[in-house]
Formats: C-alpha cells, structure tokens, sequence
DNA sequence: AACCGATACGAAATCGGTTTCGTGTTGATA
DNA sequence: TATCAACACGAAACCGATTTCGTATCGGTT
C-alpha cells in the first residue's frame, strides 16, 4: 500500500526544509532553479498531492458546498441539484447533500453538522414542517455567524439572505389564461393541502387570471390533495361530482394522475379535459398523453443559486446586501392542451 | 455577526490552557469539579462547537463519504443515493456527491478531487465510459492508497473491492418466465447499444429463459435503443415490422415509450402485448397502465454499500478481504401483465 | 522534617500545510 | 578590503483541535 507522501517526507528525502518545499512546488521565484525543478521532479514522480484537510484548515475554506433540500427522489430538486454540482465542481468546489425529509429537525440537525467548518456556504430549500413552523433560528444563526446562504424554490421574508425563485403567481397566470384562450371556462385546481409551500401562490396567479377574464371562482373546483398521495379516492370524487373542462395541477404527480383517471372515464384529452402541470420533469415528457407544463427551469436555478453563493463565499467584506434573482418559467406546449 | 469561538478564546478569558478547555469539555476526570463546571458554563454560554476541519485533519478521518454515480436525474441512483444519506447520516457521516455525467474523465477528476483527504472512502456506480474503455487505473490507484472502496450496480472485476449489485441476470430470467407462463411466446427484448452495463446480464437471463422453455431465440426480437434516445423512430419501425406479444425492457423508460407506441396503434396491454420493465420507478407506478416492474431496491442497495463502507472505514486493520452483496431484486406485478 | 503519592493542571508535540521574517552566502561596488 | 544588496533557503508561527508527559502543590505518613 502506498502511503500519502505529504511535504515533510519530500523534505526529509532531498535535505531541504518544509518551507522550501512548499515554495518550490508553487513555483516561488524565491527558490533557487536547480532546487526547485529537483523538488517538482520529486513531487510529480511520488505523485505528490497537498492534504486538503490542511489547507482547509489554514485557509479557512474548505473549497465545499452545503446542499439540504427537503427530498432527493423529486425531479425537480434532483435538477437542482444537477445545476449546482455542475457550477460548483466547474469552480473547484464540492457539493456535500443532506435530506431533511420534509422534517424541520433533520434540517436543524443537518444545518448543525455542517455549520462547524465542513463547509463555505449553504444553498437550500425549507422543509415543509419549517415553513408550517415558521421557526427559522437555525437559518438565522448560520447567516450570523457569517456564514453565506441562499434559499431556493422553498424561500421565506424572515430571512435575510440571497435567494432564487421563479414567477410562481405569473406562470400560473399564464397558464390559466392559456386555458381560456383555448376555449376552456370551468378551470378546476388541484392543489396541495394547506396550499404548502410555491402552491399559495401558483393559486393566487390562478385566482387572478379567472377575476381578470371574468370567471366567477368557484370553490368546489380546487381540490385539495395530500402531499404525499397514495390512493385515488378523493380525485376520483371529485371527478364523479363536479363538472370541469380543464385542470391546472401544482405538481406533475397530480397531472399524470388526473390523465390516469379521465382516460378510465373515458374522457378525451384535451378536447373535453386540458390538462397543465407544473415541473416539467420526465413524466410529464413521457406520459400519454404527453403533459403541457410550467418549466421551472431547475438546472438554470442551481446554476444561479451556485453562482450567487460562490461570490459571496469568494468576496472578503460581507456585503449586507441580498439579491432575490426570479427565474422565468415556460411553459412547454405538449399534448394535454389544445393549441 | 458573531464570530465561532475556539478552544484558545475560551482558554485566554478564562485564564485557563488550552488542554485544560480540551479535557474539561471531554469531561476529562483529569480536571477538578469547579474547572469543569466554569468552562463547561462558559461553552455552553458561548455555543460552543469544535472545529470539524481542526479535528479531521487531527484524527485523520473526515467522517465524509465521497459518492460518485453517472447521472442524478435518473430515478434509480436517486435511491440509492437516498440509501448512502440515509445510511451514512444515521452514522454522524457526510455524503459528498459528484456526477461523471457518464465520462470517464469526469469520473477520474472527480476522484482525484476527493482522494486528497477530503473523504474516508468512495461509494460508486462506474461511468458509460469508464465501463467501455476498461480502463480503471483510477480506482485502482484509490484503493492501493488504503481508501476503501465500494462499488455498486456498474462494477468490474478488475478492481478489488466490496460490490453490491442485483441479481440482473435471473431477474431477467424470472422476469421472461413470468411472460411464458402467462402464455406468451415471441418475446422482445429492449436493450441498450453494445449491452451497456447491466444490459449484458439481463439479456443473458432472457436468452437463458428463452432457452429452457425450448423458445427458438431470435435476433430480429431483439432492439438495441441509444442510451439517450431522442426520437421513437427505431421502436416505431420495430413494432411495424416485427410480430411478438411480449417484451422485457431493460430500463423503465424504454418500457414507457413501448406502451405510448403500443397504444397509439390500438395494441392493448397486456392482453395483446405484456410489458415488463427494469427499475421500479416513478413512471413504472404512475404510467397507464401501470407497469409490472423488476425492482431493484435501490435504497437497500444504498444503505447496504454505505454500511459496507463504514464498516472498512471504521475497523483499523485494514483488511484484505471483500464482499460481493448479491440484492434480490423483486417483480412488481402491476397492469402491463396478465395474471 | 523529610518523603511520598495523589490531584490538577500546563507545556509542547502533532496533524499537513502556508507564510512571514530572519540569516548565511555570494558577487559587485566604492 | 570593507560594505551592501540580492539571492536562496530555513526557523518558526499559525490554523484548531487532541494527547502525552511533566510538574507544582497539597495532605498525609513516618
């Protein structure tokens, strides 16, 4: 087994001292030339490599990203994800993860475990039990110790830190108005219980383009499901008792659930029922019909979220000054709506 | 903005030494009654925490595992990454993540960037690439350097290591006798260009279960797919001119795009084709039909390569001895089959 | 009074680097 | 020949912890 060699083994095998080592293998001008290409030689030879416990330690940096996000098995965080792996590696930096599982004290716990020098930064999205808490001590306290932070998708006001969000309320608007273009009037929602998170205002963008083209809401066509869904009843009641001609989901589960039951009640998409869902992942790709849906455009939000916190990370003075960047959706035309 | 307090600051105000704090906080019997208690006040007061970085580079251990996998957008290694977290949270460990997007040098850089003692070992799915130029001078150099290693799914036998991976090869073959049995006979199999990975030992079992039922094998059933397929094109010319009433599809994606053409020329499912596809994902349960599935358990999968990995980790001696974990994987029956 | 064993704590090495500052040697200059 | 700057390198501090070993102090014993 070959051991690491480290500077003091380098040193000690050629009879020069630590600090000359150091210096040559950066190329200082202050070490002599014959020394010098003698130690890189040496050093690429053993295929030296600097410890980067070490240099963390000196430095203060630790060249790694923190990442918490509620839920890995979800395309559009996993997107996410991909966007900051991808900005980050390409600037030398490391992505360490944690699942918080939609539970507030996995999140603090997490936080807790990284905070303590592991990492340079956290980018995040809350857990659904930390923003029906609406505790965010452990947010706070991160920022105050200097710590950069910037929040994503899942964001709050009581936390001042960058953050990276899309056009909920807009792009529901959009969508809905696509809608009626289309001819259709009883827009039904399927929503989220509590309306938890992004869903409030994906409905309050909902709300608005009915009053802006004069439809009269109506409460019996939002549909409340739970987060995590495992059977069909309730849609299937409330496919059996109201009266709709097209639907705008939250989230692509509910919309390919909704292809699901319209096509075993034999109702044709889209000309009797227009279906559009938000996260425009592979299931809304490779459904059938395929799903007309609200991009949210993930790995470019990872991307930005990277960005924004490696120049906060990089830049000396801490700046008090917080950006909120909103990333436009799209809406991607498939063929759950009449166009 | 509150600064982290250190063992020194706490030593100076409390005009104490440094080891003193150090033995005090350990709850060392070291240190007298009323030492302990003033500094241990004092920490809490303070909120102090040790210095993860101070400490890795001490104890030579990082409590950081480096996980590198091809792709994570793609639904099987979400869970078993979600089996790594899991795991290794559970055990006070970190999970660095990286994605090789395939390339092998992506995966050589990857690991290059982790082996510097940034993690105490490496938990990976081979790269597309890595597998087809067989070359693994990368890993081999890892694990000659002590970092234990464990490799799942996408493995060679050119590394020594502790592997996970299914039983591919029957599973396949359980998967096409289930087809048999059900009465079926001119079965398809939708494989990936140059059996890419796995594909090799599925397509093998499905050959084998061909074989033993005494069902003439035949070339023109079988569809090579690129790994990334854009366009249907292929299947679409395959299902026009082939005749077979039953297909095994390597991956889930493949099985969904089947079922899409199956249904737009008016085949029903499963009664004039059955379908059964590899990975037991989110299209797999949410398609319509459902899709009747080989689940791979990747979160088992997870959590029994991160226990493997610790267990090498945290035992001193290190050992010259590695394990193979065979998962079973399991037939999801759901509406794509007749039963 | 001399000695001894606890007790309670501090000094210093160590992990593997970086960096500042000091110093011996050299050749050039006055 | 004495002086001095430039050159090339080493000693040591430092980052923040852990841990070994040494020792001052104190009460008790003979």
């Amino acid at each position: 087994m070959k051991r690491k060699i480290t500077l003091k083994d380098i040193a000690r095998e050629l009879d020069v001292s630590i600090s000359t080592v150091s210096k040559a293998l950066k190329n200082s001008e202050e070490i002599g030339r014959n020394t010098k290409e003698k130690i890189q030689a040496f050093a690429k030879l053993y295929n030296y490599k600097p410890n980067n416990i070490a240099i963390s330690l000196k430095n203060k940096r630790t060249k790694n990203i923190g990442v918490i996000i509620p839920d890995i098995v979800h395309h559009f965080f996993t997107t996410v994800f991909r966007g900051i792996e991808k900005y980050a590696n390409q600037k030398g930096y490391n992505v360490i993860v944690c699942v918080s599982d939609e539970s507030f004290d996995k999140e603090v716990i997490n936080m807790e475990m990284l905070a303590n020098g592991s990492i340079d930064g956290f980018i995040m999205a809350l857990s659904a039990e930390t923003q029906m808490k609406n505790d965010f001590n452990h947010l706070k306290e991160v920022t105050e110790q200097g710590i950069p932070l910037v929040l994503f998708d899942r964001v709050t006001d009581e936390v001042n830190c960058d953050k990276v969000i899309i056009n909920d309320e807009q792009a529901a608007y959009d969508a809905v108005v696509r809608l009626i273009d289309s001819g259709k009037n009883r827009i039904a929602l399927f929503t989220t219980e509590n309306y938890l998170g992004v869903s409030r205002k994906r409905a309050d963008g909902y709300f608005r383009a009915l009053k802006e083209y004069n439809i009269e809401p109506d409460e019996n066509l939002v549909l409340q499901l739970p987060f995590q869904y495992e059977n069909e009843d309730k849609s299937e009641t409330f496919f059996n008792s109201q009266n709709f001609d097209a639907v705008l989901c939250v989230n692509e589960i509910f919309a390919v659930r909704a292809i699901r039951i319209a096509q075993l009640k034999g109702i044709k998409i889209p000309q009797d029922l227009s279906i559009i869902g938000f996260t425009d992942g592979i299931l809304s790709k490779l459904s059938s019909p395929s799903l007309t849906s609200v991009a949210q455009h993930g790995i470019r939000m990872g991307e930005i979220a990277a960005k924004m916190l490696i120049e906060k990370v990089e830049s000396d003075r801490d700046q008090e000054t917080f950006r909120t960047e909103i990333i436009e959706a799209t809406i991607i035309e498939r063929e759950s709506t009449i166009h």
